[in-house]
DNA sequence: GCCAACGTTGGC
DNA sequence: GCCAACGTTGGC
């Protein structure tokens, strides 16, 4: 089992809009970007642990527990031509970014970004290194299971 | 809104 | 294959 940091704004999906949806379930949709596609692809199992982190908004940070409920199938949005995400190149023969789902473990108090910063054991967590940007990254059991006792 | 950092695109 | 231009991310 692998343990993931999972990006999201709160303006599309929040972790409030998650435990509304049916099943407390959502696709991942909208990654296009290929190291994330691909940890989704080949590396995501189902009951893998998520931190779902809360992005491009007034606190970012860690906002609740999930974990990935469905392995990596295409991504609806690329195929849908009034979509923002849709993809030109993509097709349903060879549709080129996939998406897991992921389910609500519950919903956690924030625990901000400036706090992870904070935390020395934390310190070696990718989302803290420069020029950062990808919106799923591996965790270290030990950062994760760290996060999970202070949450 | 700014801007640093990084990924992608496309001409050559 | 190089690399400049462009687009995106995401904290501030």
């Amino acid at each position: 089992m692998r343990y993931w940091l999972m990006k999201s704004e709160p303006s599309d999906v929040s972790i409030d809009d998650l435990a509304a949806m049916p099943d407390q379930s959502v696709a991942w949709y909208g990654i296009r970007n290929y190291q994330a596609r691909n940890f989704m692809r080949d590396q995501m199992q189902v009951g893998d642990k998520v931190l779902f982190y809360h992005s491009s908004c007034a606190e970012p940070g860690i906002a609740g527990l999930a974990e990935v409920s469905r392995l990596a199938y295409p991504d609806e949005t690329q195929f849908d031509v009034k979509h923002k995400y849709f993809d030109a190149k993509a097709t349903r023969e060879a549709p080129r970014w996939m998406n897991v789902d992921v389910k609500l473990v519950r919903k956690t108090r924030l625990m901000a970004l400036k706090e992870i910063r904070d935390t020395p054991e934390l310190a070696t967590m990718r989302i803290l290194q420069k020029g950062n940007r990808l919106s799923i990254t591996p965790i270290d059991p030990r950062e994760y299971n760290y996060i999970v006792g202070v949450l």
